[in-house]
RNA sequence: GGUGGGUUGGCCGAGAGGCGAGGCAACGGACUGCAAAUCCGUGUACACGGGUUCAAAUCCCGUACCCACCUCCA
């Protein structure tokens, strides 16, 4: 089976062909870094790594870019609010994201281009489109450049929506537009509100950026005038596609051939923006569950299905996780070993990155390992095939990049230690067993889980674990 | 008003016309001194009402409820 996505432009699950063969090109939408990372946030970017990760899998050679915006409205309104700089609490958080993506194990993508960097191109993209008469800039002095909605009749084709079906904007700024729907490329400078910092020179005068036009042109940039796949949020379908579409299609470039649109995260049924909450950012997240146990739960649902997340559910998953990695310490990982992935697990992510039947496969393995290790049989190969399905998720705990989140220099010793403290109850507690002194034994292995370290009793003697 | 998505067992979460995905929890059994871990077994779930079909959670019609987007939210 080849490779399949759900596009969102033509609504159905097609075959991925490549525009240069062997090659991809991706460009996801990535953040506005305007507040702290939540769940929801870093849904897509562990959704379009598992994307990554399985089409290099495949033997793509993958150019995934993905883009940061670090100027818009509200980094403006949230910085003078702070009373910091702009560009300072854009980079503060800049630097929270990539950390939260690193807990996560999101693999860098190739480049990171952020929209300051790019003006010149935005700047030559906005000249292209009002040169071929599809944008103009304001009647009224502002500054502002807007695209021009009606001269362009495949507007709305991403979305499937009529041009006159679309409710005009109830906070529709109508300074200068031509029609209500027509949106900014450009946004002249405001003097009296906005600091000078954030202003770049242009043929319209000083001004800013507008959202759309950053990732057409920073795609353009590093991808080309046609790429392979763009992704994003659904919230992003619409205007923000819809207009990234138009205004490259617009300017005589093809765009993207595939859309994909990652579902939501909500917390208590409403969207996770809209809802309160710093506890759901994801540094308050990983100081009680590991980002392991995080990635697994939103990896183990679909990427277009909708997530209610709660703590319970994550516990749940971690649960699960736990099982899979007890195997795996009980099989005795073989690392020269090349594990092979089963067919139904590359079939599943061959379907439109199908990772639940994907891990429903994974926990088959799982149990028939536990079965070979339960006869005692040998069950490296089960253990090597589940390497490999965990690898090509980010999901190995051994992979060096989860160092950060649980297992660090420092851990090693604290466990070194306990592990001494222990050894001399459990020597004891093994005397009274001998000794068939079975309340005694008892005694003893309580006395340990008062301490929270679980002790099992295994045919290669005894094992403790932290609960 | 326009566009799209959803409602599955105690819980999470797949599937998209016919064999009960998978996980968590629960219960029974094996193993164990007892546990733990592990394995084996146990569930007649698909919002509601009609219809199509030999066969519907899946297709069609209708109803209810929920959600998202409609110009700078992943």
């Amino acid at each position: 089976m080849t490779f399949r996505l759900y596009d969102t432009a033509t609504r159905e699950v097609r075959d991925f062909v490549p525009l240069e063969e062997g090659k991809v090109g991706l460009y996801v939408c990535g953040l506005t870094v305007q507040s702290e990372p939540h769940v929801g946030h870093v849904r897509s970017g562990v959704n379009f790594d598992v994307l990554q990760r399985w089409l290099r899998h495949l033997g793509y050679d993958v150019t995934f870019i993905r883009n940061i915006t670090d100027i818009d409205d509200k980094i403006l309104i949230k910085s003078a609010e702070h009373g910091r700089p702009w560009y300072n609490l854009a980079y503060a958080m800049h630097r929270e994201l990539d950390k939260a993506y690193d807990a996560l194990n999101v693999a860098p993508p190739t480049y990171e281009p952020a929209a300051t960097g790019h003006v010149p191109e935005m700047v030559e993209l906005i000249t292209e489109l009002i040169g071929r008469g599809h944008a103009y800039p304001a009647e009224d002095g502002s500054g502002d450049v807007y695209f021009d909605v009606r001269s362009w009749p495949s507007y709305g084709e991403l979305t499937h929506q009529g041009v006159d079906d679309m409710e005009p904007a109830a906070d529709a700024d109508p300074r200068g537009k031509r029609d209500p729907r027509d949106f900014a490329l450009w946004k002249g400078w405001k003097k009296e509100t906005e600091p000078e910092t954030a202003a770049w020179p242009s043929p319209w005068g000083p001004g800013r950026p507008g959202w759309h036009i950053e990732c057409s042109a920073m795609a353009g940039k590093y991808l080309g005038p046609a790429f392979d796949i763009h992704g994003g949020g659904v919230d992003l379908r619409f205007p923000h596609h819809e207009n990234e579409q138009a205004q490259s299609r617009a300017a005589g470039r093809p765009f993207a051939t595939y859309w994909m649109h990652n579902a939501w995260i909500t917390t208590a049924g409403e969207k996770m923006s809209k809802s309160l909450g710093n506890s759901l950012t994801i540094p308050a997240v990983l100081e009680k569950y590991r980002g392991i146990d995080l990635r697994f739960y939103l990896v183990a649902a679909h990427y277009r299905s909708h997530v209610e997340f709660s703590f319970e559910a994550l516990e749940e998953a971690a649960a699960g996780f736990a099982r899979i990695e007890s195997f795996l310490q009980r099989a005795g990982a073989d690392e020269t070993a090349d594990g092979q992935l089963p067919q139904a697990f590359v079939d599943a992510m061959n379907d439109d990155l199908g990772t639940p039947a994907a891990v429903a496969v994974l926990y088959d393995a799982v149990r028939e390992g536990n079965r070979l290790l339960a006869a005692g049989d040998d069950a490296t190969a089960v253990a090597a095939s589940v390497d490999a399905m965990l690898d090509v998720l980010g999901l190995h705990p051994a992979d060096p990049a989860w160092a950060g989140s649980g297992s660090s220099a420092q851990d090693g010793k604290l466990r070194s230690a306990v592990d001494v403290l222990v050894a001399g109850l459990l020597a004891e507690r093994a005397a009274a067993r001998k000794a068939k002194d079975w309340a005694r034994a008892d005694a003893i292995r309580d006395q340990i889980k008062e301490a929270g370290i679980e002790v099992e009793d295994t045919p290669a003697g005894p094992k403790w674990s932290i609960d």
